[in-house]
DNA sequence: GATGAATGAGGTTTCATTCAT
DNA sequence: TATGAATGAAACCTCATTCAT
């Protein structure tokens, strides 16, 4: 714990998510990810605990600038209909830049046994507070309907545009991502509009 | 192929449902999954080709059930919307009325390597099928926005709902699950509306 | 602990002796033990829990042997003199008849870890019982001092016996170890006379 | 060898009594005994060849001291009685006396492997020539018997005597030890005594 | 068809030792 | 002298699958 962040730390996450995406998780072995990052096997076990904690690091690492990048541009807007568009756009965007993290998170990180699960929904809950805060502006200002349940629509949201990823990945990133930003802003807008909202934006 | 449907082949399922739902995927191996239908190990490979053949089966079993009686229920409804409510209520109903079977979908076989899952998705084509039919009614009646695309809307609907059971689950179904139909059938019904249509419902 | 005693468990044992009196026991792995034995890795793994229990077996195996062989001897016997010299003879005798026995009990044995050694000491036990009958016979009869602790002096009699062995070990088998009964046991004999019987024997 | 005796010197001895008493000898690695003496790991290879050399230059050291003290207690004597009274108290008192130290000697550094046992073997060869003097100097007083093997007599002593701390080491020191240096001294007088000398004492 | 004993490949982790600073 | 980060070899055990009965 203490150990951590030497240069040798970043390398072998970065090792790491190679070796996950080019030969899956279960074919991902210590060794593999040591000669990767271009370090002894030993090595890996003065940076990280186990084996399970490379991959909780690596997601809370990746995951931590994610949300970070996220938070940074949904500073520039005002308007909960921007701040959406922002983290849809940003979320698909991130993600269709870096194929193989992609991968790793969408597929491969799934596979593994439900404490690191655990943990990566630990991780994922800075990320769903910011959209928890979009949802409560919208009802702030009147344009969301005040009987959604936040909890429930958080999930939704995050569902969606987590399953439209997932999908891509599995169709081996055939198509491009970000233009899918548009509508799903459009769906999940429409969606959480309260009716009066409705009438106006007609 | 062949081989199957001797009345061992449902004890054999039933068993893996049970016994993954009870051990966790990676801690339900063969000779308990033979222990638990009382079958002798080498039995099991009468029935099925591998594990992994085991894992898809249950899943085109259970899910075959699952859509099917989806589908005999659509057929009593006429309008798109009371068919996407019937869909989404009887996706949860079904889940919520068997816990053992949601957690092994939604957790526990999601840890199973890629290639179960991406025959997994095989399975799900049916299902998403009957999401498609619903979007499409929707669209020629009008009432849906005819520029979203059908592919991409499919994935978000169940992406949705899947999410929703998912966090059910994980919270170890401390709440009820259908009463959420409702909120999730007016988000989705709304996002997907066209503008018109939602002139008309205020 | 139900699996035990096919023909496969005692062939292991067996090959556990002479693995690790050729090659000690740091450098006795339980692949080496499987190949000398004629089986399969796995196959160990059917009839011993793990590693250790090899060593716990292999000791509780050869010790009930030998313990019983004593026993059966010492039947044979009247006085207390004679069942002394029986013990203290066949003890001798039965590890100087298998070297690899007598290597593995005095040195290898005793680098495994306590675990091992406590489990090591209660298959004594019964040999220590032994021990103990005699002396008290001895005491009965009046031939032997009544102030000794039985207790006591049955570790000094195992201890001395025990040490005679490890040193012949030690000395690679360079001269016969047999011989040495006979001033062992006049040499405890002497030891645990009572004053009187001493000088009955002047 | 020319290294040693700096003041880390015995700081690393001290650490590593104390480590393995307190972890047992297959929980002491180098860098907890360095951790212990306050020293860097490559520290102790300043000092000791390797960590074998620690283990046997502990033994050196703890039991040369050992020796040493017995050795000036008995110039005090002059009979052969009194003279293996001494060390049969002395020994006892000793390890009585350090707990820690008794731990190692009697159990843990038998765990270690058969090079370290032959070297410590080595190192007991003052206080078994101790032993073998006492023995000579009751033959040569007519005390003892004449016919008795020297070689395996001490052998017989020192076995009988280490059995006894070893058995208080493994009742986790319950009861006191050098109370038994009297019928300890007792027996193992009587054992050797020759005749003549018995029918002097009774 | 049914059995279940036997197989054997494969991977995480520890820790004594080194060596550049 | 002293440091401590880095090394890398080495082994126990699991479990999906087979096949003789």
């Amino acid at each position: 714990m203490g150990k951590k962040r030497g240069p040798k730390y970043d390398k072998i996450i970065d090792a790491a998510v190679k070796v996950i995406a080019e030969n899956g998780y279960h074919h991902s072995q210590v060794s593999k990810i040591a000669k990767e990052a271009g370090v002894a096997d030993g090595t890996i076990y003065l940076y990280f605990k186990n084996k399970e904690d490379i991959l909780i690091s690596l997601f809370e690492e990746k995951m931590g600038i994610f949300v970070e990048f996220i938070e940074e541009e949904i500073k520039n807007a005002t308007s909960h209909e921007e701040k959406l568009f922002i983290l849809i756009n940003m979320h698909l965007a991130q993600l269709e830049k870096d194929h193989d993290l992609a991968l790793v998170t969408q597929l491969e990180l799934r596979q593994s046994n439900i404490s690191i699960r655990i943990k990566v929904n630990e991780v994922l809950k800075n990320y769903l507070g910011l959209i928890d805060s979009i949802i409560e502006q919208g009802k702030e200002e009147g344009k969301f309907d005040t009987d959604i349940d936040t909890r429930m629509m958080r999930q939704v949201i995050f569902g969606a545009i987590d399953e439209v990823v997932t999908n891509w990945v599995m169709k081996e990133h055939r198509y491009d991502l970000t233009p899918l930003a548009d509508s799903l802003h459009k769906f999940l807008l429409k969606g959480l509009q309260s009716p009066q909202r409705m009438e106006e934006t007609t």
